[in-house]
DNA sequence: TATGAATGAGCATTCATTCAT
DNA sequence: GATGAATGAATGCTCATTCAT
């Protein structure tokens, strides 16, 4: 017997197997034994765990933003200029998209199965988040460094232009640099591409 | 009963109802019951049209996306300049969200639970989207309209910026002139957000 | 095809089986497949008619408590004297027990898994039966018929008397008159067991 | 740790939780946990003394009614008057439904569950118990002292009298003197209600 | 053609029981 | 002996689908 796991140390491993299996099958496809057996484990020994399904997913979720913004280089908090952080926010989330295809696809996609609880605090994590970025985006107009524009609809755009990356990193295996991508891009939302 | 719906007439009238249950419950927790009684039909006859529960979902789909597409002014086929077929399609599309808010829900939300042969019907059609708009941006690079881009790196972010706007429409109330949000977004990607 | 079943007439024969699986196992040891066997319907008929297991026990506690007390020759409501109103009583429990074994089973025994709601409705019903008996009591030792006891006591007594009698008709077999059977215990109440 | 409870002496500890959790939910709906939190001992401790759940009801119910037929005095192997013997285990029987309303419940109500085996045995020892109070009664009215009636009847009638009483007892919280209710009682039977 | 009563495969969940520590 | 984490058989219930009318 292996000493790894610890009494109460399959908390990680079922989410680990459920975030395959949700990831592949969506979670009403999903079936409990399938996270069991992914798990190594008996059906049973989930419930020791997690309340429900939807309890299961809910951690997964959580363990799966949680990991996310851990992941991401955050735009606020430095002196760099905006173009530097914007570039850096984009890498880290490519990286993380490319390191963590499952996961992420769990995150960006099978948010609409959360009970409404779950959807407030996944909601208010996001709005956090934007709200972070259009503050950032506000005093980056006011210093000078973009120009006049709603910073709300800037946020809401960026926001679409990221996530627009993750059909393409996971379902094309687009093998592509993720420093190279993130210039690319932030040079196209800076300089805009008209000629 | 009102002799409006001829005989087979019954099939727009379930399609419609299965947009809006489809859309307010999603496909899994969606009845065919509720889609029945939405339509004001009985259960058995929702499959004296559709086969199953996905065929019907596949032919919400299709007539979701067949709405939407013969809504959005295409960007190729004309001579204007690039921004104003963009200020267009942009336009366009919120025009749509604004007025379809359920059916689009569909268009851009419900996709993973597609069995695989509506996938790729689905993933072709967006394809086929995808390319004649990455052709038209190809050509204008080359007219020297646009900056030396990856064409298609252009095509996703145009996609996401798009797909974004529709948390804002739908879900809160977002109140905007679509033409003035139109060329809002059209000057942010042409001259960039760099002042 | 017999024309007996009109649609809906299922749920007479469903708390048919019900009375007998009930009765035979106890309400935990059935299972719903059991009765829909029983009833010769398919698993999922039963939830057509009856919410829950719990809801299915309900209604044939009501239907057999209602058929108990349709059959039982009240003490109330005569001029007869208040020792053939017993006789008669007795003699109508007899006879009811003699021809649903299964049915009194539940009505005697199978009290305990009630949920509190059905528990009140229960008790209650019995307490009103309890307390028309301890007035006709009380009625009786005032025109000088019963000797001078607590009417409610006497009553709890022919309650206990009333109920050990379904035992031996229904575990023993026991083969006796119900006219027989009444008049032998009610002489026995009235006049006592003293020599 | 205190050490009051010597080893092996966890048994009487456990039955004495199985009582009480047995008699409050009955035996469906009580869990081995609860049996084991309610006596301060791990799950699996209790399967070092009792085989089964059924097993530990089964030691509960020995156990239970061991300790009712020693509390109640006994109609047999005395020369005292019939009537005083019948008022003597009346009112042991009233005195330990009082002090045991519990362990009572279950003497008297969770007969339902009990296997085949369980029920023999329980119905030996009660047929047992009704043996000998029909001896009495016979030889009783051999003697004169009591009428002419058929001594398994009025065994019958006596147990359910007796039964009759435990739910005023525990149920309502019927405060009354023990023996002033074993000689009203008795008065009853012996003379009989007519005035 | 339209219907809705009937069906049963499928799945989440419970809990008595086991056994490695 | 004592423990409680792990287990999986058992079962209530749902709902897409069928088919007799």
């Amino acid at each position: 017997m292996n000493e790894v796991q610890k009494p109460g140390g399959k908390r990680p491993i079922i989410i680990e197997a459920a975030v395959q299996v949700f990831s592949e099958k969506g979670y009403h496809n999903a079936r409990i034994e399938e996270v069991a057996v992914a798990a190594g484990i008996g059906k049973g020994t989930v419930y020791e765990y997690f309340d429900s399904k939807l309890h299961l997913f809910q951690a997964v979720m959580e363990n799966s933003v949680e990991l996310y913004y851990d992941s991401i280089i955050p735009v606020e908090g430095t002196t760099l200029s905006f173009e530097e952080r914007l570039r850096r926010l984009i890498e880290s989330h490519v990286r993380f998209c490319q390191a963590n295809r499952e996961l992420t696809r769990i995150v960006f996609w099978d948010t609409e199965i959360m009970d409404s609880e779950l959807k407030d605090w996944f909601l208010s994590l996001r709005k956090e988040k934007e709200d972070q970025l259009t503050e950032v985006i506000r005093q980056s107009i006011h210093k000078g460094e973009l120009r006049q524009f709603d910073p709300y609809l800037m946020t809401v755009m960026l926001g679409g232009i990221i996530t627009s990356l993750w059909g393409p990193i996971t379902l094309d295996n687009w093998s592509i640099d993720a420093a190279e991508l993130a210039s690319s891009i932030t040079d196209m939302i800076m300089q805009g591409v008209s000629a």
